[in-house]
DNA sequence: CGGACGCTTGAGATCCCTCAAATGTCGTGG
DNA sequence: CCACGACATTTGAGGGATCTCAAGCGTCCG
């Protein structure tokens, strides 16, 4: 019964930062066993909203944003997920919220009731999901404050610093379009235009027109900025 | 070692509600041995932002709101607790969030690392904790959409049948006075006093000038306006 | 009676949105 | 290599929702 460790896992991108790094190796076993790879292609969805929670899965590669919307369709993005980051939502039955890929991304998906199978025997897989569960009602919490309570430029200042930080750099590349930006921070995606080109105009950043490359120029006003 | 469950759990209010409902008796003896009761007057303070994150608690009665604010000390109520609700962050060391009675609050108290080693070997208590934080997670991201893209009188009408869901029923006791609504709504007082005599004046809600009694008369209006 | 407090009302300013058009970028096909 | 269309972004003009500042009410309590 020595199962060995699939090669999608030995070689696995996220084996130390997903969830799985909570598991010894066999342990993972176990996990792999229930567990496949899937490749979604960039606007691709992986849950809808108010279809039946079928699915949990790690992020490999890419990136998804959460989405909410009210009945004629505005669109809020209520998170962003990166490589190592879990989506979805055990014991539940269905969520409000869609899941949808930014860029092509590679999940490795398990069906939510195996998953919650296995939570049931790995106390230390069910730990580290708490804790990265209340990490994420902690952040939500913070963009609430955000979202109620900054300014246009507050917001943008606090996101591009947010990216900086995650980034480790002055120099970051934007993970998401002007458009996106707009739906994550709560603005037109004409008020995050203007406010960008005033920031460069005050010497705060430096973006060529349009790019998804910017450098930080001036930490410190931009931190004042967000508020 | 048949020690009694102590007479407060007994008769507590929210045996049946709170965290505890998940634990046996016996594992619920384990769990009184480290809680004490507290009560917190009206505006007292719970755990304050930036301190060491020392206790968690169930709420028995009263209410509480988690609070946000900008530097410039601009505030956000980014979530309502009542009774049988648990506050706190188990595995965190500290948290950028206060904690804030609104009316006179009788709290369950534990100190967290207590509380961490019953939840070490308690899985079912673990388990009640993670599906609680994971709804509030939810939670906290439908309100994002609700700060993001409604409008003030969308905010004001959500916000009404919330209560009225909660409390069963179309007349409705506000928890909250009208400048925690602001807070909670990302709002201003003029605003929400504002938008709630138009509704008046419009024959959505009856609530005399000023009272916390609302008596919402036209539901299916108010569900348009909440988008 | 008077003051404190919470709520309402008013006037004006401001920020951000809406609608519209121009500009820029990129990939495709001629 | 250039022309073209699709798409994202920028820019402009104007309007509207919400905020700010200020004053007026009503109630409760000393």
């Amino acid at each position: 019964m020595d199962e060995p460790l699939p090669v999608r896992c030995q070689d696995c991108l996220v084996r130390d930062t997903a969830l799985c790094a909570s598991l010894c190796d066999a342990e993972l076993v176990a996990l792999s066993r229930i567990g496949r790879r899937k490749t979604i292609p960039a606007g691709g969805v992986v849950t809808w909203a108010g279809d039946d929670n079928a699915l949990c899965a790690n992020i490999v590669t890419g990136a998804l944003k959460v989405q909410a919307a009210t009945a004629e369709g505005r669109e809020q993005t209520v998170g962003l997920l990166f490589a190592g980051d879990f989506v979805g939502n055990p014991f539940t039955e269905t969520s409000a919220l869609t899941t949808e890929a930014l860029t092509e991304t590679d999940l490795c998906i398990f069906s939510r009731v195996a998953f919650e199978r296995v939570l049931d025997k790995r106390p230390r897989l069910e730990r580290a999901l708490l804790e990265r569960t209340m990490r994420s009602l902690e952040e939500a919490r913070q963009r609430q404050l955000t979202l109620g309570r900054k300014s246009a430029k507050g917001k943008i200042a606090g996101f591009l610093l947010d990216i900086a930080e995650a980034q480790g750099g002055s120099e970051i590349e934007l993970p998401i379009a002007r458009g996106e930006m707009a739906d994550y921070l709560g603005l037109t995606i004409e008020t995050v235009s203007r406010q960008m080109t005033e920031m460069r105009e005050e010497g705060l950043i430096d973006a060529p027109r349009g790019s998804r490359r910017v450098t930080l120029l001036d930490r410190e006003t931009l931190r004042a900025l967000d508020e």
